[in-house]
DNA sequence: GATGAATGAGGCTTCATTCAT
DNA sequence: AATGAATGAAGCCTCATTCAT
């Protein structure tokens, strides 16, 4: 009951949005009432949270479990594959999210009590870096920067590429970005 | 006064995003009463419209004018350093309107009237390395993956900044981006 | 619930006429609240449209069902009579809605989707008329110029009565409305 | 100036009427800033006020005029004539009358202070018929119900006329009012 | 006297939330 | 436990009116 509200809130923030979507509608596309969803949540702001929460901890469980016990290199490469895979799947949500994050004003962000998550997200994908630099085939750019290099660099390229800004394949542009992050742009 | 509201719109917009954000908010901190806004915009939307266009365009002049009649290297050190200026001295806005210029959907940007002012921005940046390649600095890259690759991360960065999860001083976070966009992490 | 509303707002737009009429008193004459409205009707205007059409229909309806299968004079001091009785039961709503059913505009009868139904219930008047006619009872005017002179004679002395500008008891009006449009006033 | 501002009113109620028509529109209509306005009248209801009782006035003294001195059957073709040129000529205002009194509430309704005139007007056509009555042309029926009857039958045509709903000529309904008035439709 | 920019009270409407069944 | 009709707070916007120039 609480994981097919999830659902159906999931594809209906995905649609609309946030503010746009209403309440009645996940009530609808759930097949209960309105009055059972906060049976489960206090509200629409938990429930948004709780999506928001689903869909990130999906996120990081299937990219950790991308890179994790590989070689940096390959590592690499894969949290970037699957990266591409898991915006790309999601895309709808993430539009939304992204943007409905700058409509909640700076409490309401607190109140995702995601920060924590984020940090500690960042820190995994950290790792990575560091076990390639303490192998020797990394240089020595502080890991945290790296990793919000590359990842800043990774989300803007899905962006665009849904939006239709990039001619290329998806193979071809994950592939350009490992060779800008290994290898850099200057000959 | 159109220039007061549009001043004060921009401060509670960036304080609270579009949807907390109330027009008599927006009075009250221009000092006017709510009829006035009426005035000058047609409505809450469309004075939201101008504050981006006008943050917006702001944005695009100082940067192109940041980058143009420098060699290549120069241009990208500029082009880092500019961004970064521009995003910390609005990053509340910024906050609010774009982790990532990519955050608000296609139909979004086609509302305010932007969709052909990025292409043609972005088509301004892409100059840059197209140059750098003509003249053999850089790789061969296709240019425009290469903009979005660096515009992701450096937004990611100063984004991350402005949120306190990075110790380093800016000049120093800047001096990373430039290295590894230009050399690689690799050794 | 629907009707308790309906009721309620015959009354306060009887009382105040459309504008003056808001929402707010109909809510609470209807002893609901002011979202409820909106459970059932689009706007204030829908509202006030149900209003009209709930009235004209009945009217129609008593004065259609009075009339039918009467020889054409007694036809015709029926109508007479029901629709003194009509309006006078309804004089508040007929004050503010017609004098005249002309009262509103070609554009506003459309609004309400009454162009039709008007000409239609003139129309059903008419043939008592025309009837009339072909017994050789009455003249040989136009049936519809016939109606409509009378009507509006009726409703303006209905609404004379109401504002007591006249001293007869109505039985008496309506028996020398029925003298005069039936022998003429020149002796 | 004062007359400038009438004017302009008339016609922008005329063709607005009265809620639709905005304090800003007439200024302009009238070429003076809407400050000036408030220099003539008191605000947007006195001006309304004024609107009406000259076209009451105009109305008034147009029609006694017509009828005065005339033997009672010419009068009485006199005033089915000049009520409906009357009314003919400045229909697009009586639409609007007709239907914004309605939106008045009551107490609005006695701001007009037009009933006392109202009366004495019908008192004045009254005469009309007590002077028929006297020399014998005119049956003895109530001389107010009758002018109520007859005015209310023009005002109704009048209407129908406007709004197309009537066929004939002019001539030819003013003709047809004069006989069923006078004469009755009874064979 | 004339102007018209600025005012701000007040209305219609929406929709998250509640609670009697 | 589930329902969904009813609630009512709160926001955007309009426009008659004012008053400094």
């Amino acid at each position: 009951m609480k994981d097919t509200i999830l659902k159906a809130a999931d594809k209906i923030f995905s649609t609309y949005g946030y503010h746009e979507a209403k309440v009645a509608m996940i009530a609808h596309e759930a097949g209960v009432a309105v009055g059972t969803i906060y049976r489960f949540f206090s509200g629409k702001d938990e429930l948004y949270r709780e999506v928001v929460r689903m869909k990130l901890f999906e996120m990081e469980k299937r990219i950790v479990s991308a890179i994790s016990d590989k070689p940096p290199l390959d590592a690499l490469r894969a949290y970037i594959h699957e990266a591409f895979k898991f915006f790309e799947e999601n895309k709808d949500f993430f539009k939304f999210f992204l943007r409905d994050v700058g409509t909640f004003s700076v409490a309401d962000l607190e109140k995702f009590g995601l920060s924590f998550w984020y940090d500690n997200f960042i820190n995994k994908l950290t790792k990575m870096i560091e076990k390639g630099k303490k192998e020797g085939i990394f240089k020595d750019f502080d890991s945290k920067i790296v990793m919000l290099f590359l990842s800043g660099a990774v989300k803007n390229l899905v962006y665009s590429e849904a939006k239709g800004r990039i001619k290329q394949n998806i193979n071809s542009i994950e592939e350009t970005i490992f060779k800008i992050v290994t290898e850099g742009i200057k000959r």
